[in-house]
DNA sequence: GTCTATATAATGATAGAC
DNA sequence: GTCTATCATTATATAGAC
């Protein structure tokens, strides 16, 4: 609970960062505590000392987590998901770290990864609607659908970021990568995918019969 | 190795369903031997003499999975990746534990899962690749990150399900999601999100400096 | 605060009876 | 083929010395 800005030399943080950096990379179950030990280089009972419990060093590692993020979030105005996202992705040898976590606590089942998305996801709503209004968006018929999809595939090079880096024979979420998926995606959400809307067209009347 | 077909009684497939069942749900490591001979009615002495050891029985549910996943590729002639996850997307009750699976493999780092999904990226370019030609999709400046991200973007909703069952307030994948899900997509696929090309100029631009 | 030693439970895997 | 009993290892967590 020591909250003392600047502690970062402190045992205490020096075993939750180990953990943060083991539990991202390995998921919560298959991290040892002393494995966390071992990183952070004191004994496994020590950390059961300063955090009573593995489950507890977890809800410790999810909040400084959601903090970190925070932390970010604030300083973007609009509260733009993407514009933030891109803050921290944009400078990757600072916040990896963060992002890997975040990465796991969606796939976890942690209860703050969830109470974070659906804050992703109400601000990547919000802007949605904004982009509508201000007429440089297109308009949508569920619009809540759409922020959860531009959401989830906001967070997919993060969540998949294994596969990501795999398919593009780099050994982690890069900058290079970063930098490479900017324009084909940007362009995805300037002209889409089909030159016309015969898909799209088929589908609402498939859609029409089966309501 | 029995590859007898209508084998569906037989212990060995028992063993190896409730397997497949149980690392969908809970991953590999989560998952115990013993719960595995608990959910297939055996005891736990019975699943190591059938498989040899845990790690031989998940390359067992690997291969399982994928030549289920293959049985339906096959049955789509252009090899289209949305069509044959469509396939099994529109049938659920049927397909839901071998797309859990697929979910998890493309996550814990299965060597089947990367060759897997390698595969789905190949079938994803070569359809964009047609679409282009027939001149019902729009061109890119990266054909294969395109096919990266619309691969990735085509398994979000099962890598992501928990979380996107969860924000529709559904208990799982559910045909209503996908159901809900098949307009919002289209869309985005036909219109993009922004109404001009405003955003993606300014990308070009940048990334013009930085090169 | 930090360690070592230990308690207790669960794990993957083996041995041998039937 | 299937079970029970058991081994060896590892896990989280505790106790107590320093």
């Amino acid at each position: 609970m020591r909250s003392t800005p600047a502690e970062d030399a402190t045992t205490r943080s020096r075993i939750r960062g180990a953990a943060i950096t083991l539990f991202a990379r390995d998921g919560f179950v298959a991290t040892s505590v002393r494995s966390i030990a071992e990183e952070a280089g004191v004994s496994a009972g020590l950390v059961i000392h300063h955090f009573g419990s593995k489950e507890k060093l977890r809800a410790e590692c999810d909040a400084w987590i959601v903090a970190e993020l925070m932390k970010n979030k604030g300083g973007v105005d609009e509260g733009n998901l993407s514009a933030s996202m891109q803050v921290m992705l944009s400078d990757l040898d600072q916040y990896r770290p963060t992002l890997d976590y975040l990465g796991r606590m969606l796939l976890d089942g942690s209860e703050a990864g969830d109470r974070l998305l659906d804050d992703l996801v109400k601000l990547t709503e919000t802007m949605l609607e904004e982009g509508v209004a201000n007429g440089v968006m297109q308009s949508t018929s569920d619009p809540y659908m759409r922020a959860v999809l531009v959401t989830l595939h906001g967070v997919m090079p993060i969540v998949l970021q294994r596969q990501f880096a795999r398919m593009l024979g780099e050994p982690g979420l890069t900058s290079t990568m970063i930098r490479r998926m900017t324009l084909p995606s940007l362009e995805l959400y300037t002209h889409g995918l089909y030159r016309d809307a015969t898909m799209l067209d088929a589908a609402r009347e498939a859609l029409k019969g089966n309501e």
